[in-house]
DNA sequence: TAGGCCATCTGGTCCT
DNA sequence: AGGACCAGATGGCCTA
């Protein structure tokens, strides 16, 4: 289904390949494509300089005096200046696109999820609905776990403090560290069988679309959520600091492991 | 071959 | 004015 990575990476363009745009258009890979986008801008250029004025029929029509000196500028440029400012904002926004899918590709690396040069990359869309339910499931684990901890110790705290290890207070990351660290359910959770795991389940194109998925099979535990030497921050005893004392957004108050089916039937959707 | 996914171009809108 | 952001259109690549 989806270009692996290695196709992927090769279409992608390169910032040599965005001055190679600027340079000569000719030599794009789209060139079909792209022939006949110049040739619609050459085409309309005189448009162009009126759109890109924001209110070019009403501007050449209002003045008393005629065109303002603005209008009469933009008026002015050759067709290789326009030219010249069309592939620089195209650059742009290639640039911008690879931008996001470089964070695209940040956030498949800290997925649960097989990597490796044998495993297909995640879609875009994949990507984010795994990450939006690994987050919710990261969530109710945490609050399943001081829930539990809230049980066992009866409110007593402890001098143990969450910031000796692999947390820094304010860091945003704090959250997913700590049950990376430590999480026992979500452990095992994330090592159960593809049923019984709601992340797995919630996505279930994952495992027929692509090679085995780490979430869908019990394998060695991804080293993101292997139990660092940060255990202590889950020591069994509540974390004081202010991020753990945080109460959940309200609608994550509520949920809870029953809640995750209604989690996985909507990601089942969305990827229908 | 159809469908999914993707990169790119493009014009519009909003923001600084 | 210029840049960022967005969505639509288009066409290529890949897989079932």
């Amino acid at each position: 289904m989806n270009s692996d990575s290695s196709s992927v990476s090769s279409r992608a363009s390169s910032p040599d390949m965005d001055e190679m745009y600027l340079r000569d258009h000719h030599h794009h890979h789209h060139h079909h494509h792209q022939d006949s986008r110049l040739n619609s801008v050459s085409s309309t250029q005189g448009d162009l300089v009126q759109k890109m004025s924001g209110e070019g029929l009403s501007r050449s029509g209002s003045k008393a005096g005629g065109e303002s000196s603005k209008y009469k500028i933009k008026k002015q440029l050759s067709e290789q200046d326009l030219q010249q400012l069309r592939l620089k904002i195209n650059g742009r926004e290639r640039k911008r696109m690879h931008d996001l899918n470089l964070a695209m590709d940040g956030l498949r690396e800290v997925m649960p999820y097989a990597h490796g040069p044998s495993v297909r990359k995640l879609s875009k869309i994949a990507t984010l609905l795994l990450a939006r339910n690994y987050i919710l499931m990261l969530t109710s684990s945490l609050e399943e776990m001081k829930r539990l901890v809230g049980e066992i110790y009866g409110g007593h705290h402890s001098a143990f403090h969450c910031g000796t290890v692999g947390h820094s207070a304010g860091h945003p990351t704090h959250a997913a560290n700590a049950v990376h660290q430590v999480h026992p359910i979500l452990g095992s959770a994330l090592s159960s069988t593809n049923t019984s795991s709601p992340l797995s389940a919630s996505l279930p194109g994952i495992g027929t679309i692509r090679p085995p998925h780490s979430l869908l099979k019990a394998p060695s535990t991804p080293p993101a959520l292997q139990l660092g030497s940060g255990f202590q921050h889950w020591a069994g005893l509540p974390c004081p600091c202010t991020i753990c004392q945080m109460p959940p957004p309200p609608h994550l108050s509520a949920l809870t492991t029953a809640n995750m089916a209604r989690l996985s039937a909507e990601s089942k959707d969305l990827l229908k």
